[in-house]
RNA sequence: UGGGGCGUAGCCAAGCGGUAAGGCAGCGGUUUUUGGUACCGCCAUCCCCUGGUUCGAAUCCAGGCGCCCCAA
């Protein structure tokens, strides 16, 4: 077969590329520079811009199979980098992974793939694809500690049965590393990729401050019962569930503090006592589903954020209004604009992103 | 210008003669392709100041300074 390889210049995709190309696939490598890598190539751990080009260039030469670099940094700007300051100016926490996996790589690197004439794209995500009775089925990795499947809810199920995931039965990503050796791939040892890959230095509020300065006026920390408890320096630098941060707004006698509500409008950050943040259920929007949409309640599990155990809920799916309501068999905390993503089992049946959640207090802030 | 109480880290606070608990905030780290959560570590050579008693004081005494309450 033809395969395109999605190469951030990591281990994980190179070692992908490898092990096609070992397969005796017909492998093109392409690498995405996403945003500027002046500023990036400082950083540790960041992945498509500056060194991780060259390195993935390098692998591709390693490998011996061409290597396209698409420059998409405008897209990036606008589909991930633009959402991503949007999303906290409404208040909102956003994943900018999924807005990327959803859009660049996905949808663009598919595109790409099939002008190139090739019969698939594959990548480096710890994720399973089977092939079900209805089409290809998506499941979470074989190491639940490095599984992404949370990550790429959105993934279309026609982009499903375009993509592979050699990487999704690989017990630990200490045996990846041990392929990357194997095949004599010089990115072995490189550090994983982590935190906001286009904010150096982890400081993400710096970045909003430039795209939407109103996100990150100073306002008011307040508690539900209405007391003013002290001012903060941007809703934008909050999330819901957040305990850290509120200096010692976060002291109200013997409890600690936690944000339960963000209202950008009037740039006010409320807090609760934690016993009062968990959510029965969440309303999610812009749902994606690996399945035939239900029809019916669906009794499933579900994640409301990337690392934390699925637990149990039933779905309803409304198709008029393209919303979901997710009731929670135990309350939860959820923060507006992370995803919510159904499991049965190992498999991910569907998801959304978060748009709001019904809980102890409105949106307001106040006592429901 | 009478009486009572209090002054311990940025905040709250334990301690009551034997060599400064704890919580919050803050900082650092672990975990992690987002944020948050969680967890771990660091954080007062010094207890308002000055003298005194004592082998030894944040703890006792005296005098200051500051603050609070009662007496309107």
């Amino acid at each position: 077969m033809r395969i395109v390889v999605a190469m951030s210049g990591g281990v994980d995709s190179s070692v992908v590329a490898g092990l096609l190309k070992e397969q005796g696939h017909e492998v093109i490598g392409a690498t995405l520079q996403l945003y500027d890598h002046g500023a990036a190539i400082e950083k540790k751990g960041a992945c498509c811009a500056g060194q991780d080009i060259h390195d993935a260039r390098d692998v591709a030469d390693r490998l011996g199979i061409p290597h396209y670099v698409l420059d998409r940094e405008r897209r990036f700007r606008d589909a991930v980098i633009e959402d991503f300051a949007e999303a906290y100016a409404r208040g909102e926490t956003p994943i900018p992974c999924v807005r990327c996996n959803q859009t660049v790589k996905f949808q663009d690197l598919v595109e790409l793939a099939r002008d190139l004439g090739a019969d698939a794209l594959a990548t480096g995500h710890y994720v399973r694809r089977t092939e079900g009775p209805e089409g290809a089925e998506l499941h979470r990795a074989a190491d639940p500690a490095r599984d992404q499947s949370y990550f790429l809810f959105a993934t279309t199920r026609a982009q499903l049965e375009f993509c592979r995931f050699p990487l999704g039965g690989y017990a630990s990503k200490a045996e990846v590393r041990a392929e990357a050796v194997r095949l004599g791939l010089a990115v072995a040892e490189k550090p994983d990729s982590q935190d906001i890959c286009f904010v150096p230095q982890g400081k993400y509020a710096d970045l909003v401050a430039k795209l939407r300065p109103e996100a990150v006026a100073e306002g008011t920390i307040e508690h539900v019962d209405g007391r003013v408890l002290g001012t903060h320096q941007g809703v934008a630098r909050y999330t819901v569930g957040q305990g850290r941060g509120l200096g010692m707004a976060s002291r109200d006698g013997e409890e600690p503090l936690y944000v339960t509500a963000l209202d950008p409008a009037r740039r006010r950050v409320v807090v609760a006592p934690r016993g009062a943040l968990a959510s029965p259920e969440v309303l999610v929007g812009e749902v994606n589903w690996l399945i035939d949409p239900p029809a019916a309640p669906l009794a499933c599990m579900v994640k409301l954020r990337a690392r934390e155990q699925p637990q149990p809920a039933v779905a309803h799916w409304a198709a008029d209004t393209g919303l979901l309501r997710v009731v929670l068999e135990q309350p939860a905390i959820a923060a507006p604009g992370q995803g919510c993503v159904l499991y049965a089992g190992e498999r991910v049946l569907g998801g959304g992103f978060i748009r709001r959640a019904k809980q102890g207090v409105d949106s307001e802030g106040r006592a429901a």
